[in-house]
DNA sequence: GAGTGGTCTAGACCACGCT
DNA sequence: GCGTGGTCTAGACCACTCA
């Protein structure tokens, strides 16, 4: 197995050969998978970066590592829908549901700060604020209601048209130049108000709010997300493994 | 520094000494960390072991580390009260709010499973189950009603008195002689109903609904969990760090 | 006892940011 | 150019499981 491409680091080939493995069910449930050293024979590669490799699938709950026996492919991660890492891309959740992803684009306009906005951004009321209000559908039903305030400040490019169909990683990542870092995450549960008709459900029921507030790795607030997810369509279900 | 403790493992002392320094603010926010081989030769250490810890640091979003740069303390972090791994345990969630945490065991009875009980856990009806119900106060308010259901046939301990006041982790651990590998977590809204006087909200009022189920490393299940959160109370804020 | 994963070392080279 | 973190290697020894 020759490793060619120079593009991707090693491991990163290594990790994505093991996981089409797993997802074509080369390794089947119950049977060992190869050791540390076999792989590391077969790709030609040290120990140390087969471990790596391994480390991250076995953090995201994909494989099953037992000292002094080996390794093996978790099958109940069947029943969740995404690691806990990847709760807030919410494209990727809805795959995971076995489900067609569409991101619709609402509105996107800029606005003034309010002073609500001022405070939790860290900008002056009054500010412009580009405002996105999107919807991602499940397979054609409408799951998430997605709204983003940008600061306009921030805005790299000019007089370009915006593509609201992009995951919001790589709109921050086109547009404004910026790289998301990390991201805090609120999590409550809220009646659906005002939200209930563009999801399609009745006005007192209860949606899924996350409050996100997304930062670059100099720490400088990206963007807040205010979502609703409709738990009728799409309920997250996330794997967590314990180290 | 000498670290000299037999019963931890390197890596472990380092991380350890890492995070109190960070909780006293030795390292303060904005001033650049001591740099891997400065770590490496304080601590008398390989360069590897100091990696480890600080990439562990740096996915719980503890730290920033820029390439060609140097580490910093992420003092943002502040803001959340978790990082998304300690999602499912409600006592460290409610510390991490500043909170004093108590656990008030309800009840903790042997129930005979239903036909539900019995397709989730993979067991057969009229088997016998423990079922405990368990209140989580965050500074003497009710925070969190936990129940969970346990297959009475894992008991390895007979006839003695389970303390419900321990974490579920610790009981699983000290009255079923079994570790928690991994969990799946479904996060959805609910309305309070039946559960909203021992939470003293309105029947009416919207709940976040946690359902778990908890593994070992052998992939037997070995408990359900099903937990109300009053978010009035607290709110889960999680960190996430991209990669 | 043989083989597995877990820990740790001491090196090397690279990509990147600063100044 | 220098120092930083990022990647990778080739070894060593240990703890554990299983036959």
């Amino acid at each position: 197995m020759a490793l060619v491409t120079r593009s991707k680091s090693i491991a990163g080939q290594v990790e994505e050969i093991l996981r089409e493995r797993i997802s074509r069910a080369v390794y089947t449930s119950g049977v060992r998978l190869p050791s540390e050293s076999e792989f590391a024979g077969e790709f030609g590669v040290s120990r140390a970066t087969i471990r790596t490799v391994l480390a991250k699938l076995s953090a995201e709950g994909l494989i099953l590592r037992r000292q002094g026996d080996g390794t093996y492919v978790n099958d109940r991660i069947q029943e969740a829908n995404a690691h806990l890492g990847g709760l807030w891309d919410f494209a990727h959740l809805i795959e995971g549901n076995g489900f067609e992803v569409s991101i619709q684009p609402i509105l996107i306009e800029v606005v003034t700060a309010t002073e609500d906005n001022a405070r939790t951004l860290g900008i002056k009321v009054g500010d412009e604020l580009l405002l996105m209000e999107r919807l991602f559908f499940a397979n054609g039903e409408p799951a998430i209601l997605a709204r983003n305030l940008i600061p306009v400040s921030l805005l790299a490019v000019s007089d370009q048209e915006i593509d609201g169909s992009l995951r919001i990683r790589e709109i921050m990542k086109r547009y404004f130049h910026q790289e998301i870092a990390f991201v805090i995450t609120e999590i409550s549960p809220s009646f659906s108000g005002e939200n209930s008709s563009i999801l399609d459900v009745e006005s007192r029921d209860c949606l899924l709010n996350l409050k996100m507030t997304f930062y670059s790795i100099d720490n400088q607030l990206l963007t807040i997300g205010d979502n609703y997810l409709n738990d009728d369509v799409l309920k997250p279900r996330l794997v967590q493994a314990w180290n």
